[in-house]
DNA sequence: TCTGGGGTCCTAGGACCC
DNA sequence: TCTGGGGTCCTAGGACCC
């Protein structure tokens, strides 16, 4: 503990460089110029009305995601645009996760384009981490097809940094010792967590190197940004961080939304939107096997301003018409600032969700041994779901009763 | 073709409980 | 009459990320 009683946060500042951050590089674009080879060399832009994702030779010209088409066009006339194939980047992503699975078993998925992988202890079989972070470049471009950049270092924040850093096609291993002379003189916005809104905070004071921070006092910055962002902003800048790589971690929401362009906004267009959202979020849910607590309606206005609405049920559902009954009665007590604001976009998020109709294993508490043809058992019945449930509560949740499924 | 679609985490206030 | 001290859960909004 500190002096005024809170929990320091370089507990840790021993030991090896042995965090890896691996980040595909501009993803999207790279597998259709792996699956096209007539679109390699060129500028490509993945999306139609807006940029997902720019090729290296698009960003060369100036193209940025979430910048528009037309935008993208004017900087670079000469663009091939590519319509999004989103299951071309779900199949790609899993062959990339079976990659670093092989690398070692603690990987902690950030997106589908890219994990932290913690390599300590691997070096008697596996070699050092740059060996390491070496061989899955290589593993990853053979084995898929596509470049992808590693960072490596004794923090997942200077990892992930570094990794930025040494794109495209890149590999940086922050040595400990060397890490503030690596980060000092890098722009704030290179920081993992400083975005736009704190940047233009941070520059209207001068603040622009990540030495300008790390030479300001902690309540400098909590007087400016708030608490929880002054603290962390003022802790990265010190390159302490003290976040785990941590596997298993599971999805906390599952929504989609849709912009609503030029179509019509009345009532009943949009409750016709409203029942596209909650049958593709509910299939998802369904498919997924989980269940949700709580229906989350979003606006968007002309102004572009935001709201969200929400109720929380007793129990959990992925049920069509019992989430379209709640969302309705969110949209309905949504429609006055609708008719005041002019709404352009209707997004609907389920969260607080659960696992629908999982068999949850209870071994004798005297139980020590391997569980292997326990869980052999379990799998065989009931899927692999099951599986990684039974394992979750054996590793992290202790023995505990099961409960009975409705 | 002014601004897509999918997420995470944090905070603050209020209701409610013991 | 005024008011403790500990907590959980829900709702709404904001910032950030890919």
């Amino acid at each position: 503990l500190t002096t005024d009683g809170r929990v320091c946060e370089h507990l840790f500042v021993t030991g090896d460089a042995t965090i890896l951050h691996a980040d595909l590089d501009a993803f999207f674009a790279a597998v259709e110029q792996r699956d096209d080879p007539s679109l390699r060399g060129r500028p490509v832009i993945v999306g139609i009305g807006v940029v997902m994702c720019a090729s290296y030779e698009a960003r060369a010209r100036g193209v940025r995601g979430a910048m528009g088409g037309s935008e993208a066009r004017r900087l670079c006339p000469d663009a091939v645009f590519v319509a999004p194939r989103l299951s071309a980047y779900t199949e790609a992503s899993k062959a990339v996760f079976e990659v670093f699975d092989d690398t070692t078993p603690f990987v902690e998925g950030i997106s589908v384009d890219e994990a932290f992988l913690d390599v300590g202890g691997l070096r008697r079989i596996a070699g050092t981490p740059e060996e390491i972070a070496v061989r899955l470049r290589r593993d990853v471009r053979s084995r898929v097809g596509l470049p992808i950049s590693v960072g490596v270092a004794r923090t997942k924040f200077l990892a992930k940094v570094a990794s930025a850093v040494s794109k495209p096609d890149g590999l940086m291993v922050v040595p400990p010792g060397d890490e503030l002379a690596f980060l000092h003189p890098l722009p704030i916005e290179r920081v993992w967590g400083i975005g736009a809104k704190t940047a233009a905070k941070l520059h209207a004071r001068g603040i622009h190197r990540v030495s300008d921070i790390a030479a300001m006092p902690e309540d400098a910055l909590v007087a400016m940004l708030g608490t929880g962002p002054g603290r962390h902003i003022h802790a990265l800048a010190h390159n302490r961080d003290a976040r785990p790589v941590r596997t298993g971690r599971r999805r906390r929401s599952i929504g989609s939304q849709r912009a609503l362009g030029r179509s019509p906004r009345t009532a009943p267009a949009l409750d016709a939107v409203l029942v596209g959202l909650v049958d593709r979020v509910t299939r998802r849910l369904r498919a997924a096997r989980r269940v949700g607590r709580t229906v989350m309606l979003r606006l968007r206005f002309d102004d572009f301003t935001r709201a969200t609405r929400s109720h929380t049920l007793d129990q959990p559902t992925a049920d069509t018409s019992t989430i379209l009954w709640i969302a309705r009665g969110l949209l309905a007590a949504s429609m006055p600032r609708i008719g005041r604001d002019g709404v352009t976009l209707v997004g609907l998020t389920i969260a607080n969700l659960d696992d629908d109709g999982v068999v949850q294993l209870m071994l004798p508490f005297h139980h020590r041994g391997p569980v292997d043809g326990v869980l052999d058992d379990v799998k065989d019945k009931f899927g692999t779901a099951a599986l990684t449930r039974a394992v979750l509560l054996g590793r992290d949740e202790g023995i505990e009763m099961p409960r009975l499924p409705d």
